[in-house]
DNA sequence: ATGGTTTTCGTACAATGTGTTCGGCAACGG
DNA sequence: CCGTTGCCGAACACATTGTACGAAAACCAT
């Protein structure tokens, strides 16, 4: 790709994440972007089709990364597998947050975290669909979408609140909380 | 009040309601408000003092309205109390919704649903706040915030899934549920 | 380096939505 | 019945959006 684009999309994309940690999405004006990136009007409607458009591409590139690094990381069967494998998929979610990487941090302790919260929900679902069956066992009797979702669920509010509170917990213990909690269902 | 004022209102309130279970709440305009309540532009504004400040007292008027009532019906200090109470607050709150009073089941199925889960949420907070402690023996070692936070979040969770999936239990057999999920910490 | 291609810039533009103002008219309540 | 109050409708200034176009700059390949 061509080199200017690229230092415009970047530019675009990160003043749009300083933006998000400072107000809210709806009162974010293109205006205000493409100021702060310091790019023409005209270039930013050549990268992306909206406002709408900008948030779409950068929650994909965002949350995608993530789940991909807790797929490749986590080679194991079940969600919590008591064998010798190394972690569960949410300790290296909790982990992989941590690092702040791609300012996701930023993004869900900011005003507009519910909009972030949807695709974080969404890349989780693909993560987890299907890994909750057959553990009926402890979840007797329990319609299998419902456990599904409150899993979920449950983990997006924890993760939520962590860092809402300040992260003032690590990945391990906060994995430990969310075992303790969710246990009649996992 | 005049009754002229109370027609207003009530035409704005329902129009505003009737368009946010058809569309987004970003994507209403005032014009279109004004339109379906038939009422001149300076009159809103007479009553309100933007699309914001509207939505906000009908989250208060709806919230307030029924967290007074589960407020009212259950006199129990404890959120689940076997002794002889009727029910739990949160088996209450649930039959109160599915008589969809005020619309809220409409709000909360619409696309703009996370606007009024912030207030769904901030409603039980307040109902619950300072019930979830002294019940330590089963959240042993858990932060108490969190424990408060993760009840809320899964009955929150829970009613957008019930909601969202048709409504296809009744608010007993979801009670259930939501206590068989919560049970290590309640 | 040079030259053709691509991107960006600056400005201007129409279209839409917001929030306010005002005088005249109609409804209210005592 | 009459003074008060709320409503209407039209107009207004303002902000934001999304598009258009020519000129200038940066790019990549040769």
């Amino acid at each position: 790709m061509d080199r200017r684009q690229q230092k415009t999309r970047a530019a675009i994309l990160g003043a749009f994440c300083a933006l998000l940690t400072e107000k809210s999405y709806h009162r974010i004006t293109v205006q205000e972007i493409i100021d702060r990136a310091n790019v023409g009007r005209a270039t930013f409607y050549a990268h992306f089709e909206t406002k709408d458009g900008l948030l779409k591409e950068l929650c994909e590139e965002l949350f995608g990364h993530i789940v991909e690094s807790a797929k490749d990381a986590v080679h194991t069967p079940g969600l919590y597998s008591n064998a010798s494998a190394p972690q569960s998929v949410f300790c290296h979610l909790l982990q992989h947050l941590q690092k702040n990487d791609g300012n996701i941090l930023g993004l869900l302790s900011g005003e507009s975290s519910e909009i972030f919260l949807r695709y974080f929900r969404e890349s989780l679902r693909g993560l987890v669909h299907g890994q909750v069956t057959g553990k009926g066992h402890k979840a007797a009797c329990l319609p299998e979408d419902f456990v599904e979702n409150h899993v979920i669920g449950s983990f997006v509010e924890m993760v939520l609140w962590w860092i809402k509170g300040g992260r003032k917990y690590s990945p391990e213990e906060l994995d430990r909380c969310f075992l303790a909690v969710i246990a009649p269902v996992l």
